[in-house]
RNA sequence: GGCGGUGUAGCUCAGUCGGUCAGAGCAUGCGGCUCAUAUCCGCAGUGUCCGGGGUUCAAGUCCCUGCACCGCCA
């Protein structure tokens, strides 16, 4: 059993926004989750670099493009870098790997009849890089661009995409879950209702250079989105490499809705072209919507990563992330949200629970992991709650359920504040003869902290690895796969705890 | 213009097959504890479940219709 999960690479023409940064976290957290669980995992992320707009953009900044693309290509990196994020495969479309990748893909289709070449003229938008019908515009414009498009004429090469569509309907009629969730299923239904028109697959290279060559005419670029999507093949080394027969074709893919058409659509259908296995699964997200509009570069609202990771800590922004969002629907964006997030759910519930927990384990036994007695029905509670929240969060998160997830753990560390107050071990501490059950309450306290931890490891690596450390376990222990770690009292009594500053500090102050 | 979707407490949202469904969290107010990051625990709310009509013994939950917002396609 494998699983390869991808995210989109992401297009070179503008730096990382919190759009990116949400689909990325969303596949390293699964990526994690599966390695804990000790599955055979390949996570892949990259950039997309070719194309008209990275020449705009290149152009704009004043450098050449390939160099544009190198310092647009390392901010992502650099910004995953910075999440935290544990991605196996990090593809460039501007590598020599992916263009024979591409090339070979182009040969096989061109070979077996389904890329003919022909004429076609219209209006095209170079912005879009794509061509309009009159109807299509607004007031003779483009909607995106609100640019007035080009006539033009010329002789291209294209996709026998029609040829497909009712092999691609007929798919996903019968693979109920192969896109999700449903509403992007029906989408993607509802646009192949009408005929699917094939697909233009080439720009002349007098008019744009900046692509891989088609290898039967070296007058033409292949379009971009036919490049890029090959992306989730290059990484696995196809058509020879381990990798390739390993994870293929058990590929989850990761997108946000706004590239729903090339992922539902052309993509499904240039594999089965090229006789390659479909993907299994197309997973779509929403978008964040920002306090005040809709997120664009020139409304000045684009959230940078970078800024939230510096001014609210790495782990709070993951948490963040996954706790708010139901993946496939739109989430609301802001500040304010944030923070109310890190400081009720981070700070008071789950810190607090922490510090307190830890603070009397050494108040009350100097730090060490004290041997539990006999538990009573209240310890009990305790344990099947911790066993029941195991088994809920495995099945919600893996499922991309993570709010529901969460909210189920969360719902465990307020079981905990409550013991605490039902046991009251401050009262327990003035009387010696209840020393054996002080001992017990707290252990309680501990191994369920423990649980915890090692559930919240794929959302935050290093808050959970500081808890573990300051549990006093050693990497031995924590290295079990999730199943084993999940068992009640691996934590040994006569453990070393340590003190340590605040995990997740209130954040003071009002926006 | 065609086809999704959404509209539930101040805010964000759960509500599976129509019958404790009128809920959760946050925010607000009051009370309690003191181990803890002024944290934690308990209690308290408020809702024309978008409007109107209908089916039913019974409707946020089904049907029709109107409005608002959003998305896809044209």
């Amino acid at each position: 059993m494998a699983y390869y999960i991808t995210t989109p690479i992401y297009y070179v023409n503008a730096e990382p926004h919190i759009g990116h940064a949400y689909t990325t976290v969303v596949a390293d957290a699964l990526a994690r989750i599966h390695r804990l669980l000790r599955i055979e995992t390949r996570f892949q992320t990259g950039t997309d670099e070719h194309g008209e707009k990275v020449l705009d953009a290149a152009r704009e900044a004043g450098l050449p493009v390939k160099e544009f693309a190198d310092r647009i290509s390392g901010q992502f990196r650099r910004t995953w870098d910075d999440l935290n994020i544990s991605y196996d495969a990090f593809v460039r479309t501007t590598s020599p790997e992916h263009q024979a990748v591409v090339q070979r893909i182009l040969n096989k289709v061109y070979n077996s009849g389904d890329i003919y070449f022909g004429e076609y003229g219209g209006l095209y938008c170079f912005g879009c890089e794509a061509f309009y019908l009159e109807r299509d515009l607004k007031n003779g414009k483009c909607p995106d661009h609100k640019v007035e498009p080009t006539y033009i004429r010329e002789e291209n090469y294209f996709f026998r995409m029609s040829r497909y569509q009712d092999w691609l309907i007929n798919y996903i009629e019968t693979h109920p879950d192969w896109i999700r969730p449903e509403r992007y299923k029906n989408e993607v239904l509802a646009f192949l209702r009408d005929p699917l028109e094939d697909l233009c697959i080439s720009r002349p290279r007098r008019r744009m250079e900046w692509g891989i060559p088609l290898p039967f005419d070296e007058r033409y670029v292949t379009y971009v989105w036919f490049d890029a999507l090959i992306n989730y093949l290059t990484g696995l080394g196809y058509p020879d490499g381990p990798e390739f027969a390993r994870f293929w074709p058990g590929v989850q893919h990761l997108i946000a809705k706004d590239i729903l058409k090339p992922h539902g659509i052309y993509w499904p259908t240039m594999l089965q072209a090229a006789g390659i296995e479909p993907f299994q699964r197309l997973n779509v997200h929403g978008y964040w919507q920002m306090a005040q509009g809709k997120m664009s570069k020139s409304l000045g609202n684009v959230v940078e990563p970078r800024y939230l990771l510096e001014r609210y800590g790495l782990d709070q922004v993951r948490y963040f992330f996954l706790r708010e969002m139901v993946f496939g629907l739109d989430a609301q964006f802001s500040e304010a949200a944030l923070v109310a997030r890190i400081n009720a759910d981070l700070a008071n519930d789950l810190g607090n629970l922490f510090a307190r927990s830890l603070g009397m384990a050494f108040k009350y036994r100097k730090g060490i992991v004290p041997a539990p007695g006999p538990p009573d029905a209240l310890d009990e509670e305790v344990v099947l709650a911790a066993a029941g929240t195991a088994e809920e969060f495995l099945r919600h998160f893996p499922a991309l359920e993570f709010p529901r997830a969460l909210a189920v753990l969360w719902e465990f560390i307020g079981h905990l504040n409550r013991y605490i107050v039902a046991a009251a071990p401050w009262e327990l501490a003035k009387k010696p003869e209840a020393a054996g059950r002080l001992d017990t309450v707290l252990y309680h306290l501990l191994e369920g902290l423990r649980f915890i931890a090692a559930l919240l490891r794929p959302v935050m690596p290093e808050s959970a690895l500081k808890m573990s450390e300051q549990l006093g376990l050693g990497l031995a222990l924590w290295d079990y796969p999730l199943d084993q770690v999940l068992k009640w009292g691996r934590l040994l009594p006569g453990g070393a705890l340590t003190k340590a500053p605040a995990l997740f500090p209130r954040i003071e102050g009002g926006e």
